[in-house]
DNA sequence: GATCAAATGCAAATAAGTTTTCAATTGCAC
DNA sequence: GTGCAATTGAAAACTTATTTGCATTTGATC
């Protein structure tokens, strides 16, 4: 579901001022995570939030059966884990390294060191989470009067990011459809409009993406 | 829409610990507004949230035609205008009093005096902001997948609040729809639903709760 | 390269919601 | 009370999405 990936991931430290920010990721910790490994389970403490330096995290929810249901991917320059970390509550989502990279793992001690150095540095904060908060909604609002393949647009440009034209996004079109929140059916079709349109090419447990701006294109008009 | 409640307003206050909570209240000024007075408009600078201390708040938009499409209506006890008020951005939606109601004003000056007073508030607040955030996204996750029926059910709990059974909910079936984000035809169907199961009894202009527990299995089952 | 499970494609029946139109009712203003 | 606008009720045609079932394709494994 697009609704779903603000309350995995946010552009949280991203909307802090520079100076701000470098201070801030100078005091975290570089981790490594190969591809695949679990860097957080639901369930868990929360003791830091996370800022992804290089590489990819693959945000959702493990079933029962093994399958992990998507719900965002964070590239490069975002984080995740900040809600839980801040509201102190336990982990209610899983993070798997969705390929080899690197964070820096920010907690209490990061934090409170920086707040303390500035006090308008918590007011920068609650600023910023509100910002976040407020965008997040606005995302939610405006979809909900979307029709599915503008749904999926959103989706798809949500999950590759940054990235250039040619991303691949490894997802099936199960998960896509447990994303944007329709069935199987409603989003093969929807993917097939939008390969027509040449914006995508679908593969089989990927979708490319060729256009990014034709997806934008599609979700305004 | 029921999604777009928690967007206006929360339990922000509500959620600080008793001591805090007070602390803060004493520090704001109160104000009082007759029924229909406007409190807030859109694209005001929001130097402010607000405690409802009594009474009620209409929360929503001025259209062209001048009619307000309602978002939420906030009760005693609730706060409104945290979030532009924090992220320091105009306001997204107007506010008019639904009754006469008395309101604790909360500006920068009482937020930071609250701060300096115990440099523990402030990662109080970040705290609490992320449990409302959080709670504010498993109520949309939660009603992504439900039906019309249930989703207007949740949308009356939540325009009557704290209220015991026998509320009166001053919203047309088009405000209704307008909430709940179905047209009025389906949104007819269903308070007709509810209405069979003896829960609610639609009037002219209005909605009578009758049996709020009855609406929560709604949603449950 | 043969096998097998996962993933995709396709089609028909069904369900849900929208749009449109018009009639009936309600409540307010005069 | 009468007139009038807003609100509600109701019906039909239409659109969209779901469900179900099965066939086909793909890619990994042995």
């Amino acid at each position: 579901m697009t609704t779903a990936s603000p309350i995995a991931g946010t552009g949280f430290v991203m909307a802090l001022p520079e100076t701000v920010r470098a201070d801030l990721l100078a005091r975290g910790k570089r981790r490594y995570f190969d591809r695949g490994q679990i860097i957080q389970q639901r369930g868990d403490p929360a003791r830091e939030f996370w800022y992804v330096e290089s590489g990819s995290v693959q945000i959702g929810r493990y079933g029962m059966d093994g399958r992990l249901t998507l719900f965002a991917l964070i590239g490069a320059g975002e984080t995740f884990g900040e809600l839980a970390f801040l509201g102190e509550f336990p982990r209610t989502v899983d993070a798997i390294a969705g390929s080899d990279c690197q964070l820096i793992r920010i907690g209490d001690k990061e934090l409170q060191s920086l707040m303390d150095s500035d006090p308008a540095v918590t007011r920068l904060l609650l600023k910023t989470m509100a910002l976040t908060v407020q965008q997040a909604f606005n995302l939610i609002e405006s979809s909900r009067n979307l029709s599915v393949p503008q749904r999926l647009a959103q989706a798809l440009l949500q999950l590759c990011g940054d990235q250039q034209d040619g991303a691949r996004i490894m997802a099936t079109q199960q998960d896509l459809a447990d994303l944007v929140g329709v069935s199987r059916v409603s989003l093969g079709k929807a993917l097939a409009g939008l390969e027509a349109a040449g914006m995508i090419e679908p593969g089989y447990g990927f979708v490319t993406v060729r256009d990014s701006s034709g997806l934008r294109a599609v979700i305004g008009g």
